[in-house]
DNA sequence: TGAAATGTTGGGGCG
DNA sequence: ACGCCCCAACATTTC
């Protein structure tokens, strides 16, 4: 043990990067460092992929930095103490997570290190502003978007990006590291991974490449381009925001910045800036509301009529609905992890109204298959979508896939990258192959029921359906 | 961060 | 020349 310099363990979550990491800055201007990252419990199946290659990569920062990851297996709230025991530290330090498990472990673990005296310290890293700090004139906690968003934007403290620590002092000690191939996060059998590595790159050097690209180029179409599924004019920053691999407040100061020197239009600028907002609306919710997780933020919806046919539920999440652009969608999605945003609303939109099935299963999927798995967003979202979240689509607002698609993927591009069994289709048809004559559909190669399904359900029975449920519980 | 149904208007065909 | 009807095209309302 070093005794001429304090030691300071610092607790690793949601926050997997050096740069701007408040909690690693104070452990690293204290003295010696000892990062640690726990097995995290409840990740699904493409997190774990993304996680396997954010913690080499956040690994490999440590190890250059002087100060090498600890990865351990158990509860942080009982292995922590001892390790700061075995060490000497004087003070543990975290960046806090606002989801109830990770306010609950904060908590149970600051409670532990209290009864043996070591000091604990937790920061503020990955939110524009805390939770608490936000609420109505009457004291209340916001319920829509609008309002809290422009409360938020006034609140937000001018603050600097804090630069990664160049050198670390490593603490000394003699605990031995889980190894990372032991967690066994990567697929194997099959390798349905395969598609991933062709996207993403995790950690935080591929984070900074998406966002320099963001910000240098592709911004300058973003307010409308972000709509169209076949361009890439979304910024893709969701999964490194997830993981913490870029600190949204450097989005914020950046983007703030480009705005006010006229690199970046306000338009542009302030439609990303809201979508980060929404982020922080999502965290917040969930906050504030934290029965959201697995109750309807709306009471009405208790009672309603959820149908749950499995065969409708394995058609959706094998993309073999029948309806172009939701097939595609959900392809892509397990191809890479990711699915477009646009996209994202109408395969929701399609299984909660056309299909009546539960939000909560869609969340599942969502969770198990997504890079950017996220609790406060997937389940604000699948909610809002929904319409029994906060501030939400009304009931409604049933989108049609035929008129999305034509919309929003007019040549059909996206269509045809994921669905390729349609590709030689005309456009006129490409949205909607069932409408297509048979010549059309014979010089197409497309045999409708063999090569492609038939659609699972008739858009405008559907949609009547989802109209009588919802009038059900509409006066309840 | 919709879509469908219904209402209104105005140009042109036609008796 | 005139009025009637048809129906896009657009606007409004309803779900």
């Amino acid at each position: 043990m070093n005794t001429s310099q304090k030691t300071t363990l610092v607790w690793l979550r949601e926050d997997l990067r050096l740069e701007d990491n408040p909690a690693l800055s104070h452990a690293a201007s204290r003295g010696a460092v000892l990062p640690i990252y726990f097995y995290p419990d409840g990740m699904g199946a493409a997190s774990h992929w993304w996680l396997h290659h954010s913690l080499k990569a956040l690994q490999s920062r440590f190890d250059s930095a002087g100060a090498p990851l600890l990865l351990l297996d158990g509860d942080p709230a009982t292995k922590i103490p001892e390790i700061a025991e075995q060490t000497g530290a004087d003070l543990v330090v975290w960046n806090r997570v606002y989801s109830p498990a990770g306010i609950e472990s904060g908590k149970k673990l600051k409670q532990r290190l209290g009864d043996i005296q070591v000091n604990t310290q937790s920061f503020n890293a990955n939110l524009l502003i805390e939770p608490s700090k936000i609420l109505t004139k009457q004291e209340t906690p916001f319920k829509v978007f609008t309002p809290f968003w422009r409360q938020c934007q006034q609140h937000i403290e001018p603050q600097n990006v804090l630069p990664a620590p160049e050198s670390l002092t490593g603490a000394t000690h003699d605990l031995i590291t889980k190894a990372l191939d032991d967690w066994d996060l990567l697929p194997s059998q099959p390798n349905w991974a395969i598609g991933f590595d062709e996207v993403w790159q995790p950690g935080e050097q591929g984070a900074a490449s998406r966002w320099t690209t963001f910000l240098e180029s592709t911004v300058d179409k973003y307010k409308d381009g972000r709509d169209l599924p076949a361009k890439q004019f979304t910024s893709m920053l969701s999964p490194h925001l997830t993981f913490g691999e870029i600190s949204v407040r450097q989005l914020w100061l950046e983007m703030q910045e480009a705005m006010a020197t006229g690199e970046v239009s306000s338009d542009n600028g302030s439609k990303f800036l809201a979508e980060i907002g929404w982020r922080e609306f999502s965290r917040y919710l969930l906050f504030h509301f934290p029965s959201i997780e697995s109750e309807p933020f709306n009471d009405k919806f208790e009672d309603f009529p959820w149908q749950s046919p499995e065969s409708h539920l394995t058609a959706w999440q094998q993309g073999k609905t029948g309806y172009p652009i939701v097939d595609a969608g959900m392809r892509e999605l397990w191809r890479t992890g990711y699915m477009h945003n646009r996209v994202r609303m109408i395969c929701a939109s399609f299984l909660t109204k056309h299909l009546l099935i539960h939000w909560q299963n869609g969340a599942d999927w969502f969770w198990d298959t997504l890079v950017d798995a996220d609790l406060a967003n997937n389940t604000a979202s699948w909610q809002w979508v929904a319409g029994c979240g906060a501030d939400a689509a009304p009931y409604f607002r049933i989108f049609n896939p035929v008129l999305q698609g034509e919309k929003f993927d007019k040549q059909g591009d996206y269509v045809r990258r994921w669905v390729p069994e349609l590709a030689n289709l005309p456009d006129k048809y490409l949205h909607q192959p069932w409408a297509a004559k048979q010549d059309v559909l014979m010089d197409a190669n497309v045999v409708l029921g063999k090569d492609y399904p038939k659609p699972i359900v008739d858009h405008s029975t559907a949609r009547q359906a989802a109209l009588d449920a919802y009038e059900q519980i509409k006066s309840s």
